[in-house]
DNA sequence: CTCGGTCTATGTATTTATACGTAGTGTCAA
DNA sequence: TTGACACTACGTATAAATACATAGACCGAG
């Protein structure tokens, strides 16, 4: 049986280095590449016919969403295991939505990040346990409490913009915004301008 | 003559695996140990005995800048490094403060950080060229235009204190607090609370 | 000693945000 | 058709923030 081709995406040339150096002792991984980017990860597999590829999400050019995507649609036999500092359910489904077999965080062991890379290669579904328990956890996201115009509303906030900007960019009646707001705050539980920016920010709501 | 002994304090067990696999190569440096947060690099240097700390900034119970400050104090032929993603000029400063004798970014090659290593451990102060640059820069990092005091104000912006607890906290006046928050708008060119927590979060002023 | 910078604080005025309440309109599923 | 939901918007009230201006006290450097 050959090994596992790896290709592996990071744009933190010190991760890269470190993976490949402590996969070097897995007799059945292979790492027959590394790449920067989502798109140089893409552009690399017709020649490195990679098996599984290891991906960081927040990457310059394309990120690994994006990527895997792309992989989902012209290389199905790749399979993208996520590699990711992000814990919120918002990243999580958003990477499996995108295709992805697999999701494990930045926080695991190399034991854990070898056998997740086995699981995907044999066909599984890998996702680390806390990724497992943020996904079957009973407590609604809030996220998806909000409507898609409390979000938007609050994205433009995070971006700095007062209500009177936002209801003039929305062209809405600084009033609707306000009730937005009065909404989001309501049930999220907060009350300051403060809060408010920095759940935008850590639920991937910041606008940027 | 000795290797050098490398104590490795970083959050992220893949990264730091990483380092110590990619560093059992390097016959010079030896890891002698890792931690997983400030506090613990510094309980376990009676022990370990390093000549040199890499450590990252941003870590649970106590971060990479405050365990800088009690290495300089308490064990000040142990080097501190300092490994992180973040290029402001702001934690830059801060890192070197607070007693570090040198600063890379996650971005550079295995290669720079043990060379950075080697540097630190010969009794220099090492920057990566990235870093360097920062610190040279003509233009002035925001941050540095903005008084001690006016950085605690909105720092506790940031964490969500109202202006009124921010006074009852630091024990001046509400007036004065507004004061202090208007010179800073002034200076930053913002203008609304969102803009003042979103520029305090991105430049390490967060207040966590 | 002088001057600049920092911190503190107040007067005045306006705008903005938070919060409670209410309700019309449109859409969609049952 | 009805009801639920989302979006829109206003009345009322209060608190908080923004902005302009001014100035005293203290400290440190020249």
């Amino acid at each position: 049986m050959s090994a596992i081709r790896l290709l592996i995406v990071d744009d933190h040339p010190l991760v890269v280095d470190g993976l490949s150096s402590r996969l070097s002792s897995c007799d059945d991984i292979d790492v027959v590449g590394v790449a920067e980017n989502g798109e140089e990860a893409i552009e690399k597999t017709d020649e490195l016919k990679p098996d599984v590829v290891l991906m960081d999400i927040n990457m310059p050019i394309m990120n690994g969403i994006d990527a895997a995507e792309i992989f989902n649609e012209k290389y199905k036999h790749v399979k993208v295991l996520i590699l990711s500092m992000h814990d919120d359910k918002e990243y999580v489904t958003n990477a499996l939505r995108s295709g992805a077999k697999g999701y494990i965080l930045k926080t695991v062991s190399s034991e854990e990040m070898i056998n997740a890379v086995r699981s995907v290669f044999n066909g599984g579904i890998y996702y680390s346990p806390a990724v497992s328990e943020i996904l079957l956890s009973k407590d609604t996201d809030e996220n998806e409490i909000l409507t898609s115009r409390e979000q938007t509303v609050i994205s433009l906030v995070a971006k700095g913009l007062s209500s009177k900007k936002i209801a003039s960019q929305l062209d809405i009646s600084v009033r609707t915004v306000e009730t937005h707001r009065r909404n989001v705050n309501k049930k999220l539980n907060i009350s300051s301008t403060s809060a408010l920016v920095r759940y935008a920010i850590e639920h991937g709501l910041g606008g940027d």
